[in-house]
DNA sequence: CATTTGAGTGCACGGTTGTACACTGACAAT
DNA sequence: ATTGTCAGTGTACAACCGTGCACTCAAATG
């Protein structure tokens, strides 16, 4: 062994050097699938290997070299996709956001979200499917390399915004300004994304059930819009 | 140069070979400094080194060599102090949370700490003067190594019970059960951390200042604390 | 005084990492 | 049929990593 890797050897099994058919095991029949889809699915190895090596380390604790690794290509292929790591981090920043916003608006199709269980409802099924984008984004958030942790932080900030114009809509918000549907805005969004974590660690041993975390949630969320039913607005 | 790191020339600068005195630059003039006392301060060094280097990327990212050379001593030296980088971790932890506890007793002792500016005030106070170790528990409560993940959850658990408590000795809150007690501290204390979070990033290009995240914070517990008045409990 | 202790040293190792470089060969376009 | 593109390959290298081992020598111990 010279000084590179020497694993999946069926898939190198094929003795031809250089054989491109090597990457991403070709599960599918002999269907001559076309190059920019092999190349999709090649990205999307690298996408989805990355979120499954973050089962239990943070974006910065999984090296270039073992992504390239679970999709099956060799270290240096990594870069025909993405300039660096960053960027592939990034992207997982924008995808896990898509879900995020997609969630917002399942909800406001929903009707009768103002009542907190429809809501959380929605978000539990969410965070259920798509465990480990949630796991992506509440790890690196302030966790993360500083470049990740800015581009959460402004789609997060683009979220919440979002979510001001909702509240907005309100019976009885109307006459609210537009800071204090922010403010409150705000303190939704970070109470459900307390939830999310909470969610992501429930039922593992020595954390709360996720019925548990799902009622504390609902009765916190009624809380707050309890204390919105009785503010003052402009104070 | 055969292997290992060859900085600090100054400190090498005494030819003799292993050379003890080389070790965290002896500042103070030529005063025999006790034995433990030199381990004491070397230990603190590594803490407290491995804070600094934390300051654009996570506890993961610092490897335990750079931990030792900020320290002034040589790799394999570390082991004296802890045996591996987790448990520094760990240490780490339970400073950061004393402090956090610590500064749950000043607001005890603070009268009319139920009025949110006042608690507001002790918490920027206490942030501003240990702004690494609250950037080290941000950072790892959900990025860090699963280890470190469960020392922060532990001892955050402990944190919201002790506000129960508190909460619990309140006027108007006596008839609360204590589910609903441990529900608002949960909220309060999650809310408070957003604050901390954001703290440490105000006054940074491209947020929000200093002023602007308390006065928000300010308002956002008013609102929660309204709420609480209006609570009917046991729903 | 002689002896023990232990924080710190230097060297060595096997392993991993990011990335530069030159390459190949299946597909796509001409 | 010829050519160009480009996702993938193998080799190589310098840097860094954690850690085992045998050591030194000032301070503590008796």
């Amino acid at each position: 062994m010279p000084d590179d890797e020497r694993e999946h050897p069926e898939v190198v099994a094929v003795l031809s050097p250089a054989n491109t058919l090597t990457a991403v095991s070709q599960s599918t029949g002999a269907e001559p699938e076309s190059r920019a889809a092999r190349k999709e699915r090649t990205r999307k190895a690298l996408l989805d290997g990355t979120l499954e090596l973050m089962a239990d380390r943070s974006f910065a604790g999984v090296s270039l070299r073992e992504i390239a690794r679970t999709a099956g290509i060799v270290p240096t292929a990594f870069y025909r996709h993405f300039a660096s790591i960053e960027e592939l981090g990034v992207v997982l920043v924008e995808e896990g956001m898509r879900i995020l916003r997609q969630m917002l608006r399942d909800a406001r199709r929903t009707p009768s979200t103002k009542s907190a269980g429809a809501s959380l409802d929605i978000l539990v099924r969410q965070v259920r499917t798509h465990e480990a984008q949630f796991r992506f984004l509440s790890r690196e958030r302030y966790g993360g390399v500083p470049e990740i942790r800015r581009a959460i932080a402004t789609e997060m900030k683009l979220f919440v915004s979002e979510l001001t114009v909702d509240l907005s809509r309100i019976d009885g918000l109307q006459s609210w300004d537009h800071d204090d549907l922010e403010m409150a805005a705000d303190l939704i969004v970070s109470t459900m994304f307390a939830v999310v974590v909470d969610l992501l660690e429930a039922d593992r041993p020595g954390s709360r059930s996720e019925a548990e975390v799902v009622a504390r949630a609902e009765r916190q969320l009624r809380l707050i819009m309890l204390g919105m039913s009785g503010w003052n607005p402009g104070t």
